[in-house]
DNA sequence: CACCTAAGAGAAAAGGTTTTCTCACCCTCA
DNA sequence: TGAGGGTGAGAAAACCTTTTCTCTTAGGTG
């Protein structure tokens, strides 16, 4: 211990924390002598007697990582500057295993935890209320009076709209995944109250395939054909994209194709690439962290849902003007 | 503390850890009480005298986490049961952002550490030789005396191009990725000594529009044609798959092809669906979890590189048999 | 009957910090 | 010169376990 250098141990915890009394000459010596020899406290023994652990649980249901990831990211990015590290729990919708995290974690004292899943609709399969510790739900469902962050879904479903109505899609068309989806609900709420004409809502399930098939279903009936689709998801517009592209039409320049989710490895990939939105996943991990944080250490939060605002990223599958947020 | 049910502290102690002398009558009593008022010791404090925090780091600087997160969930599977909990420190290959972490990490005073990366090739960017902790090295490259697990890229070639010629092709070519890939390189090398014929590697990008270049240049060329393909990855097979379909030839009747990684939304996405090679990084995580407990455990691990084997999940692009390993 | 042994259980130390309390000292002011 | 106050620093308790050591008691043996 850095104590032997000069002064006791409690001189010492109390110059390198900054507490206690001391003359300045003192505190820097330690804190010197301290970077020196490379002391670094035990965090054991101080979150035994401060009962903060410099540590939290971040649990997900979403083996994927589709949604986890860009989350985690930004807990992390947010919270390791203050020193506090991040269990990963990954639970698949196994309460048993769900449990076993849980408790595995309150026995090592984490100072808050994080839920997180895939759907905005749907609980995680295990009750985190009344536990000893702050709970964040971040894109999963919490209880009424939890602290909740998710993604605004209206709000990008009016992004994805307008960039459409912008790009001068007269007949735009919605195609999207199950209605059991509550953000398939709000999108599409959304979707109807943007458009000019009369609104048109496909729905089908989260893949390529019926992007296809709702293509096919559009372009194989009889009537006025649609200048505008707008996707529940990047998988679904990319089967929209390939289907237009089989069938001869050009997008954008025929058809303009909008996606949602801002999934990398499909959008960019589509031919041509997906302009799609962005629920900044990253940036809700942020909050979420500087949330559970903030909680952790006594400041009062309000409950609540809040609402993070989506971005449209333009590629080049429908060139509408970016509309002011 | 359960203590106040009938014995002292140390009495408690021993009869839940199965140590110490006592009648078999005063140990059920104790963990009966334990059990029912819900005593669970607290981890830090355990830790602090026991030197063992039933906590593991994972680096990854695999920010997609498509090859960290199988690792994970593996890891996490593996060693939840025995109560360990995984921080996951997501550096992206940012040196100074490592070093934190495992500052960090240390200080938590974490049982072992696990490197993840995306390469077989490239180091992770911190030193972690000379820790006072157990490193594991899965899936990225380690010291030459580490603990390393890889999968075997050449046994894993050998199974698809194995596949191919099953399936009856007679001129099968490769298209993969940069040839600055140790793994390109392996599985090349093994291609080539598994077929029959002359062997045709064409080098490229990872990406889909590499695929589909791959098939312009092998189509779009005098001679004959190959009627097997084998991709470096299931992105680059997609592409050539797309490719192939859209030059009207069918796969696999005309061509089979095989991919490489069974990423599933590339993989399941494909039309037809890729037959495609598994690397089992689920497996690996949790033997890198089997290895790194017992090494924390005080338990020898020879040093060295362990490949672990791929397997071939057989879909529609390629129906070969599948051949024993 | 006395002595020794073994079993059962508790007391106490240890682990590395933080924090509160106490102490010694020097000034200042009356 | 003595009392009071402020300042700097150390002693000790506390955090919650595990583990070693010690003590008591009962039973067995010579």
């Amino acid at each position: 211990m850095a104590a032997l250098a000069g002064v006791s141990i409690s001189t010492a915890s109390k110059a390198l924390n900054g507490s206690g009394r001391m003359s300045e000459e003192t505190r820097e010596r330690v804190k010197k002598v301290a970077q020196e020899v490379g002391f670094r406290p035990n965090a054991l023994a101080r979150g035994l007697i401060t009962k903060r652990s410099f540590t939290i649980g971040l649990l997900t249901n979403d083996t994927y990582g589709r949604f986890t990831l860009p989350v985690m990211a930004g807990i992390s990015e947010e919270l390791v500057g203050h020193g506090v590290s991040v269990f990963l729990c990954a639970i698949e919708d196994d309460p048993e295993r769900a449990r076993v995290h849980v408790d595995a974690m309150l026995d090592k004292s984490v100072d808050g935890i994080i839920a997180s899943g895939k759907r905005l609709d749907r609980q995680l399969p295990v009750d985190l209320s009344g536990l000893s510790v702050p709970v964040v739900y971040a894109f999963t469902k919490g209880p009424v009076d939890g602290v909740t962050l998710r993604s605004d879904d209206e709000q990008g479903a009016r992004l994805a709209t307008r960039c459409l109505m912008d790009a001068g899609c007269r007949r735009i068309v919605h195609v999207t995944g199950p209605k059991t989806f509550q953000s398939v609900r709000e999108r599409a709420d959304a979707y109807r109250t943007a458009i000019d004409g009369p609104p048109e809502v496909l729905h089908g399930v989260w893949s390529e395939a019926w992007g296809l098939e709702a293509v096919a279903q559009l372009w194989d009936r009889g009537g006025d054909k649609p200048d505008g689709i707008f996707c529940g998801n990047d998988q679904i517009a990319r089967g929209v994209v390939d289907g237009l592209r089989e069938r001869g039409i050009r997008v954008p320049d025929d058809v303009a194709v909008v996606g949602f989710d801002n999934w990398d490895i499909v959008a960019a990939q589509t031919r041509p690439p997906l302009t799609t939105v962005d629920m900044n996943l990253k940036t809700l991990g942020r909050e979420a962290g500087r949330l559970v944080l903030a909680m952790s250490e006594g400041r009062e939060v309000q409950p609540g849902i809040r609402k993070l605002p989506c971005s449209l990223v333009l590629r080049q599958s429908c060139r509408g003007l970016e509309p002011p947020a």
